[in-house]
DNA sequence: CTGTTAGCGCCTTCAG
DNA sequence: CTGAAGGCGCTAACAG
């Protein structure tokens, strides 16, 4: 079957041209609108351009040293809840000013990371959303190059660079505050992988609310976890094995929250009637748990969106330096109530 | 700062062959590793290209003619859990063989798919990996053209295709079955959206398992969601209010299972006890899920892996048209238990 | 083993 | 307003 207008013979400007009998010049200037046609001439070639099923080579274009109209995000993992709304995010912003979207994969390892960012330059990219809590590395910044990068929840470190991050710290703070006014005094929480910095700034949120509220932080209630399911349920099985009393824990993440969920469950534990559970990103799941999640809202998908958007200013070279954080926000769902005194 | 060996302008190939004082040829020859060179001129050439910090523009290598070593995956919401794991296998292919793997979301809309679809083309990619439920229309398959495309969960509908999808029929009726088995009778399904193959085929495997067992399938006990947890959630509620007795829901899919999980447990229903729940996908969330989810487990990450490898294969024509169908299993957790009688 | 020479498909001066 | 010609960066014959 051949299907009218797609054609299995690659069909060129030139193909269009001698159809239209014009040059290919004024096929190029007829079709990318630069430079005038007459009105005559250009619907004659927009009509063979249709008949042949004509599609611009982009590689053919882009060559000629114009952008490349697509750009690209790296994530740890997109398995993990938290980056496919994020993606989204930027996935919207991209499709809005007609750029195509690549997807890496880095698992927060620094070397594939590296290697990834020299392909996507061997491709050239417009730009590149580099996402992750790991600090920036000289490597890195050497990988990255020229190419325009916008950072989300990392440390930029290298000169010309945009980020966007949401405010970890503060966040930490919100939910440990929040626990401490429902009476909380032994707060215990899972954090992230020690070497993430959102995970860094969140425990460290959590510290200064504490001694806000003059409570001496035990440094053997906190454990790292993977930011996964089974990270948080491990962990919520350490601090139980340490025979720590504890009312509240406060997670480094809602996915962390699902598998401390899972642990206290069958650990006899009832949230939030025995101990209250706050998780942090409110990703779509947590307001379908049972109980509901407390936790603090992230704005994911802004996150991707603003990334995005400064990117596209930034590869068009529009854009000076720029560093944004955005707010979170509490949300009180069910995962939390008044500490039972006396037990 | 400038970084050593990461040039701001972008330096050619001809750069590196009057470096290191031979002709373009033979440095393309050394670099790409066709044809023979000599190895003191070899190493000569590599020195210099790194020196020089010399990147080949894949663009201008493609316009060639050859491989872009780029494919791209339209999936309908890659928010939805489901989707991540399946484009992690497919991302696992790609960068296996050194391609960057394109992100599209079509959300189940044709007329998106289309657009995307061309400028996929004009981007000259490999190839498409084609997700979701939707019958094939002769409008997609013109956008398609004579672009090597594996569908996944998908029916093909074009001349030349591949394809891979899990036995959902089949995974239907196992879902029934074992609430069969468990003495249930009244039987209730939240279905996926009517227009989705893969719903139409898991509501077609229940009604198979139901009158399979003597049972008269009965259409108020069924109900059609879309495949998200609120669409479940309103689903089991809608259940709920037609007042018809069930003992049991098996959900079309996961995340639908957790809408009907919240909506049971405000309902005052406890799962197993008072009505097993069965999901299908097996989405690493349900093992998480309280009770933990019994599933019709679809092997999601081999789907992907194998979409890539035959896309990849067939892109270079090195495999004739070929449909696949993978298994399913059932994982029995603990959302499902025998019935209680006479309640 | 290496250099020279054509293009790949398109855009963009520069003339006409 | 339109055509002819050069070149983007690279690869692939074809000669030496």
């Amino acid at each position: 079957m051949h299907v009218p207008g797609e054609p299995r013979v690659p069909v060129t400007i030139r193909d269009v041209a001698s159809d239209a009998g014009v040059s290919v010049a004024t096929v190029s200037r007829a079709l990318s609108g630069n430079g005038h046609v007459g009105p005559a001439t250009r619907d004659r070639i927009a009509e063979a351009a249709r008949r042949l099923g004509y599609q611009p080579n982009d590689l053919a274009r882009s060559l000629h040293g114009g952008a490349t109209g697509t750009i690209a995000v790296l994530v740890p993992d997109i398995t993990n809840p938290f980056f496919p709304e994020l993606v989204a995010g930027i996935q919207a912003v991209a499709n809005e000013q007609e750029n195509l979207l690549l997807l890496c994969q880095t698992g927060e390892d620094p070397t594939t990371a590296v290697r990834e960012l020299r392909h996507l330059r061997r491709k050239r990219v417009d730009g590149v959303v580099l996402v992750g809590g790991l600090p920036a590395t000289d490597d890195l910044g050497a990988a990255v190059g020229d190419l325009p990068v916008v950072t989300v929840d990392r440390d930029a470190g290298w000169p010309a660079s945009w980020s966007v991050r949401a405010d970890h710290r503060g966040g930490g703070r919100m939910a440990t505050e929040h626990l401490v006014e429902l009476g909380h005094e032994q707060i215990a929480h899972i954090a992230g992988p020690a070497a993430l910095t959102v995970a860094q700034e969140r425990l460290a949120g959590h510290r200064e609310a504490l001694q806000a509220s003059g409570i001496e932080p035990d440094e053997s209630l906190v454990v790292h976890g993977d930011f996964g399911e089974a990270g948080g349920y491990d962990a919520l099985r350490t601090l139980l094995r340490r025979r720590r009393e504890f009312t509240a824990v406060f997670c480094s993440n809602d996915l962390a929250a699902v598998g401390a969920l899972r642990a206290l469950d069958e650990a006899g534990f009832r949230v939030p009637d025995d101990v209250s559970l706050v998780g942090f990103d409110d990703i779509h799941l947590a307001r379908y748990l049972r109980p509901s999640l407390t936790t603090v809202r992230q704005p994911i998908h802004e996150l991707g969106r603003r990334a995005a958007t400064l990117l596209l200013e930034a590869a068009v070279g529009s854009r000076p330096e720029q560093h944004d954080v955005l707010d979170v926000e509490l949300v009180r769902r069910d995962s939390t109530r008044p500490v039972r005194r006396g037990r």
